[in-house]
DNA sequence: CCCTGATTCGC
DNA sequence: GCGAATCAGG
């Protein structure tokens, strides 16, 4: 995966917007948390609320060393993506799923909040759809955010689903392949009628239950589940 | 343990 | 330039 201008500006919003690496890496896809923090360094644009940052008293001197790692092959794959884990764990848990929200929408939404000297400024209570910004009621006279132009594309619940067979329409009569992949919008399932005895219908039995085919005899392999790995 | 970002350094 | 490995704090 190689860093394109829209991927590199996609990495720069996101990371302004104060969305953590792996939250980026997981939106790119196909690159690690580290390839996101190691990118944005080298953009230039650094230096945000670390944990392992916090430490500034006089001085610091931080004994780098590195030895050749003796064996670089060992390369962890890290784990996959499965329909079960996929399932049970959506990507992005709606903990502060508004704000996120805010962010995707161009809003402009400091992590901390600015240090005022004298007293509070306006409050923000909470962030309402379309990302403007909600304060509190004896403080909304400064029209502070000047309405960032917005558009609330990605809206994760869509209405996609409308007769697509969701996870929880499944059953042990209607074919439970996956369609798409878990986690976006327009994720389901094939919901034809099964193959009697098993869990996927008859075309996707198909591809689920390979014979075994002497060596030499055999066909390139079908498409993966899930549209093959996720390309964006 | 999990998470985070920072840094190094082989490729 | 890229990113895995590693470090180090929360």
């Amino acid at each position: 995966m190689s860093w394109t201008d829209e991927r590199i500006a996609t990495l720069k919003k996101l990371w302004e917007g104060g969305s953590t690496a792996s939250q980026i890496a997981e939106e790119l896809g196909g690159v690690s948390r580290n390839a996101v923090i190691g990118k944005a360094h080298r953009l230039g644009l650094k230096s945000r609320p670390s944990p392992v940052k916090a430490k500034d008293k006089k001085k610091a001197a931080p004994a780098k060393k590195k030895v050749a790692p003796a064996k670089p092959a060992i390369r962890k794959p890290k784990a996959i993506m499965t329909p079960k884990t996929a399932a049970n764990s959506p990507p992005r848990p709606p903990s502060n799923a508004v704000e996120q929200a805010a962010r995707a929408a161009g809003a402009n939404i400091p992590s901390q909040p600015i240090p005022n000297k004298s007293t509070e400024l306006p409050k923000i209570v909470s962030v309402g759809p379309g990302g403007f910004l909600r304060q509190g009621p004896g403080d909304q006279q400064p029209p502070i955010p000047p309405a960032p132009p917005r558009r609330l594309v990605p809206a994760k619940p869509s209405p996609e689903i409308a007769d697509k067979t969701s996870l929880l329409d499944l059953s042990d009569k209607v074919c439970r392949w996956p369609m798409g992949h878990p986690g976006e919008p327009d994720f389901h399932f094939c919901g034809a009628e099964v193959n009697p005895g098993f869990p996927y219908c008859v075309e996707h039995c198909g591809r689920a239950f390979q014979a075994q085919l002497p060596r030499g005899a055999r066909r390139p392999p079908p498409p993966l589940p899930f549209g093959g790995p996720r390309v964006r």
